[in-house]
DNA sequence: AAAACTATATTTAGGCA
DNA sequence: ATGCCTAAATATAGTTT
């Protein structure tokens, strides 16, 4: 005798005819049917974002995510929200240390070697954007030196190209410079404590941001969005 | 009678006596116990990028993921890959749609609605990064034009800044020339189907990007990254 | 096309090698 | 810290409202 409840009322089913098949298993592969792909999407972007910040909450870490939907919305999530972690990546830096670093000279030695060890990391990419500053700035001299109101839509990409690869440039000479500053002795240390260069949180008008800066609702996400 | 299979060997288990605890509800809020926390990370991470990768298969879709471990590694992983997930996403557009839009007219009333929804929704955006180049040049012309060799550590966060905007303008101002293409009567559209126009794919030095252009091996993740 | 619900598939906390 | 194990906790496929 399997007993069913029903939130509301107790149904007593004599026969063990199940009332769902349950979940099934699936393959993981692409979902032909259309409304089948949508509802799992729904779905499962929910579930992801959770996990996200539960692990983000959890392990104190950041954490950025961004999903383009089947019908071409975008959704992000991030902590402490995704424009941040996204700068933070662009950079090449990881988000400022706790304040639980000031505990003197202990964990200093400790601290030397991961640097030393982030910095050989970060080396690759640092040269890599070095060159390709070289080449930009062979390739013509001052092209940027235009305003953008005149240019045809090709010269435009051809434009944000440039910007890149100047972007990461620079970024990459700014990681170079503060390394530099943090190898040198403690005294003469540069106090710079604000790593947040780039200030775009420009994020709540890109499409949703579920839960992000909003003290981690994980138990429901804005339903406003439409895909 | 309780049997419990070993893999190697049975063991007939007389009491009821559990082997183990099994799965505790745990609470989400940070971890207190270091290793715990370490241990915590290390498994959640894969499940989360694991979930990020089926989403991906199952739905079609592109995502992205950046996370801050615990010790300041950075692990990515995205489809198609992360920085071109991250790309299409700084520039304010959709990952390339699929040839399977060529079904003639069918859909056409479809996707235009879709289309002027999204522009809609881009609309916001657009204004406000508009708003922002100007504000830029106001202020004082043509900041840009120098060498950044010559910079110090404050003047190059001021110019990345600069930049940052600039680039979210020109970003803007491209997807506006789009969107008044795709509205002109289908003969003079033009074929700008190539829609990435930043190339910079050089995610494999940054920290880990597993399994994005691996052809998605969820069961295993990469070993060799210490965090 | 978004909630509720059920039964099952999957994930994972806590141990241990 | 990685891999495996078990049992319990979650996530979710399929169905219904």
């Amino acid at each position: 005798m399997v007993i069913i409840s029903n939130n509301t009322t107790n149904i007593v089913n004599h026969n063990k005819t199940k009332t769902t098949k349950g979940r099934q298993k699936i393959e993981i592969k692409k979902l032909e049917d259309k409304n089948c792909l949508q509802v799992t999407f729904s779905k499962r972007r929910s579930g992801l974002f959770n996990k996200a910040m539960e692990l983000s909450v959890l392990c104190g870490v950041d954490v950025g995510i961004v999903v383009f939907s089947p019908n071409g919305k975008i959704f992000v999530i991030g902590h402490p929200d995704f424009d941040t972690v996204l700068n933070w990546y662009l950079k090449g830096e990881s988000p400022p240390p706790e304040v639980t670093a000031n505990i003197p000279c202990v964990q200093e030695h400790n601290k030397k070697y991961e640097e030393a060890m982030r910095e050989l990391e970060k080396e690759k990419r640092r040269r890599k954007a070095i060159e390709e500053e070289k080449k930009v700035k062979r390739n013509g001299g001052f092209w940027w030196d235009e305003s953008i109101d005149q240019m045809g839509l090709d010269e435009l990409e051809e434009y944000v190209k440039g910007l890149q690869k100047l972007r990461s440039a620079v970024a990459s000479r700014i990681n170079d410079m503060m390394m530099t500053q943090y190898l040198l002795p403690p005294a003469t240390m540069a106090t710079t404590t604000d790593h947040n260069v780039f200030p775009n949180n420009d994020n709540g008008d890109v499409v949703v941001d579920g839960s992000s800066s909003s003290g981690y609702g994980f138990d429901h996400f804005p339903q406003h969005f439409r895909m």
